[in-house]
RNA sequence: GUGGUUUUAGCUCAGUUGGUUAGAGCGCCUGAUUGUGGUUCAGGAGGUCGUGGGUUCGAGCCCCAUAUUCCACCCCA
């Protein structure tokens, strides 16, 4: 019999106890405030109709989609004609119609045009599961990874941006993490495009000024000009979003400079709504606006989040989000518009881990005592002591085969961190007690069932 | 999708210009301790060197392919 190594596909992990317990500490975590704010939970299927993801990420997203292979007899509409290499998009199509979710917002969307007719708008939900992209994996970078998403659908009120931030910042102060919330607006975009070159090159110009904080002002006007800019256009978009100052003074300047554009306008008019009504009910966030903020995602329309951690080596974005206007258009329900965030909980994950956030009880474990014995007959023994510790909630458990050796179940104690250890022998039967050994601190004590109740509820 | 990188014992890693039976630390097992762990001491087990080909008298080491790790680009949580 060939033996096979085992191994997990590219990009996956598996978590052992002490990775689950620390993933679901910042899963509470995250949910708390979500229940706080009023979202409430859904949850959908891994796989969605390709036809639902498609086209939603813009052509490199739909290059990360993993597809599943129709069931059955999935070549039988194959003939050899199609089977060619320029004919690769067809016969896709027609092998796969199922794909895994890439992301936690178009699935909801889906989900809301298909119950519409149940749902109280606006509707409030929060939704945590499993995305998959097919993506090279690196720093911060899996094929398989949790996101936590709450969205508002159903108003256009900006106060649902106000709490998403205020989400933000209350999950991320519970964390212990520093971070940088920026901020900024699909619309001022837009108008910077119409102001430079026109609106239709929004998606060029979002996609330049995205990475300037990485290759600085250099790299993004060679890479504009390599895509037919003028210097001028150039020039003149540097002009609008490196401009410096106080918020208020930045808004003011874009203002001028977006005069012509009605939609570049509206766009400030929302920031500035957002970042006055923070400032009066909470004062202890901080906002930062970047008009370079872009974010890839085609679908977004209005302000736009995005989270950074300002400590750590991972620079990366930890979150992010915005308002949608047409995602349900799409599906067929018209005139709902959507506002979201994101937290992404394996980079998180990460910058806890590294600068070492996770609180001390974030253990596997939560066993309080192992019962040890010797025979079958103390086996038996220990057997009635560990089932009247569970049956006062005390989580116990007994060393499931007889060994000769008490320090191997000792050993075992200790590798599992558990605090106590009940050991029965003859002398214990004949006196109807356990000796409960502290394994902490190296002492032990002869102590009856409902003492040992007692000692160790505190 | 592009470029680089990694893979040797359960884990972390050595392995000289290709040359006999491939090493260390930690862990594991056994004993000192026939009813008591975390320390110490003594002994022991464990590897078809990621996989498949090739070059060579001879490959852990060189060549090709493939998988995988990590990293950067693209893009993104």
């Amino acid at each position: 019999m060939a033996k096979e190594k085992p191994s997990i596909p590219k990009g996956t992990r598996d978590f052992g106890p002490q990775e689950v317990a620390k993933r679901k500490y910042i899963l509470n975590t995250i949910e708390k405030v979500f229940i706080k704010y009023g979202f409430m939970p859904i949850e959908t299927p891994s796989m969605e109709n390709l036809s639902t993801l498609t086209g939603k990420y813009g052509d490199e997203g739909d290059k990360l989609l993993f597809k599943v292979l129709n069931s059955g007899d999935y070549l039988k509409e194959i003939t050899p004609e199609i089977l060619t290499a320029s004919n690769q998009q067809l016969t896709t199509k027609l092998i796969s119609e199922k794909g895994l979710r890439y992301d936690l917002t178009v699935p909801f969307a889906r989900y809301v045009v298909m119950n519409r007719n149940e749902i109280a708008f606006p509707f409030k939900r929060y939704q945590m599961q499993p995305v998959w992209r097919a993506d090279r994996p690196q720093k911060g970078r899996y094929r398989e990874f949790w996101q936590c998403d709450a969205d508002v659908v159903g108003s256009d009120s900006l106060l649902n941006e106000l709490d998403l931030i205020q989400i933000y910042a209350e999950v991320f102060k519970g964390l212990g993490v520093q971070v940088e919330i920026k901020i900024n607006n699909r619309k001022i975009l837009a108008g910077i495009a119409e102001v430079v070159k026109g609106a239709e090159h929004l998606q060029t110009i979002a996609v330049a000024i995205d990475k300037l904080d990485k290759i600085g002002e250099e790299g993004v006007s060679k890479e504009l000009s390599a895509l037919d800019f003028s210097d001028i256009e150039i020039s003149s978009l540097f002009e609008i979003i490196t401009t410096k100052g106080e918020d208020k003074e930045m808004l003011q300047s874009l203002k001028s400079k977006l005069q012509s554009s009605t939609e570049g306008l509206k766009g400030i008019e929302e920031l500035e709504f957002v970042l006055n009504s923070l400032q009066q009910i909470n004062k202890s966030v901080s906002l930062k606006i970047d008009f370079s903020l872009a974010r890839g995602l085609s679908y977004y329309t209005g302000c736009i989040f995005e989270v950074a951690a300002l400590e750590g080596t991972l620079k990366s974005s930890i979150g992010g989000g915005g308002r949608y206007d047409n995602l349900t258009g799409i599906f067929g329900l018209d005139g709902v518009s959507g506002v979201g965030i994101s937290f992404g909980l394996d980079r998180i994950y990460d910058v806890l881990e590294e600068l070492k956030l996770f609180p001390d009880d974030t253990q596997g474990s939560h066993t309080k005592v192992l019962f040890c014995y010797f025979d079958e007959a103390s086996q038996a023994y220990a057997l009635q002591g560990v089932t009247a510790l569970r049956n006062v909630g005390i989580a116990s458990q007994i060393y499931p085969d007889v060994v000769k050796k008490i320090g191997k179940q000792l050993d075992f104690a200790n590798k599992l961190n558990i605090p106590f250890a009940a050991v029965a022998g003859t002398d214990e039967i004949a006196q109807q007690k356990f000796m409960l050994k502290d394994l902490n601190e190296s002492k032990q004590e002869l102590l009856s069932i409902e003492e040992m109740i007692e000692r160790l509820k505190n």
